[in-house]
DNA sequence: TTTTGACTTGTCAATATTTGTCTAATTTAA
DNA sequence: TTAAATTAGACAAATATTGACAAGTCAAAA
């Protein structure tokens, strides 16, 4: 489920308009459109307005947002699990950083 | 291990210095001492420079500079295992894309 | 069939970011 | 101290991103 379709969805259910969520957002309909189907990517604060507008957490809608954007780098690379695994590993040592 | 501090280390290995390496990859000095520091991005294309110019397999150190990439984006993220999570997931169902 | 409303697409100027180089430090090694 | 290597800062040029507008498609209502 990328980030666009799970927004769609969440609209839909909510039964909202496109042109109603962007108004909220202060963007032009043709943008949410955009982003919903994916050839848009949303701004950080975007996704924060989408948050408020669709009453979701906002780490939610962030996490469907950044996997997005990994997969996005990672679709072409054909050593994807090893490079996922060095992050890991990195990120690890990150939060075990003392100070 | 960043992907500056690897190519810095490649580098004194082989006891090249900044200039030679730099001209090989025709850009200037400057730059690649910013890359080995990690105050600039590599673009993918120096990173192919790179593998030439230190003899390193290119996809060795693509790893290297992708996953550079992608933890900046995750550093400051608070639940980054769940992200990594639904990467996984979702590079998983595209490999698996039949077609 | 025409009209209407929701959504989508293509294009473009404005804005923002990235890039690489130059010059001027600073550090290092002799 | 000197000379070479490396680094920092500032800048213009190149590139990329952004959002809006206008025109398009499509489905359902009239």
């Amino acid at each position: 489920m990328t980030f666009g379709n799970y927004i769609r969805k969440l609209r839909e259910e909510k039964q909202l308009l496109l042109r109603e969520v962007a108004s909220q957002m202060n963007i032009d309909t043709a943008l949410l459109s955009k982003i919903e189907r994916g050839t848009r990517i949303a701004r950080k604060e975007q996704v924060e307005d989408l948050a408020k507008a669709l009453n979701k957490s906002e780490s939610e809608l962030l996490k469907f947002w950044m996997a997005d954007k990994i997969v996005n780098m990672l679709k072409d690379e054909s050593n994807s699990t090893e490079i996922l695994k060095k992050v890991e590993e990195e990120i690890k040592n990150l939060t075990n950083q003392k100070k």
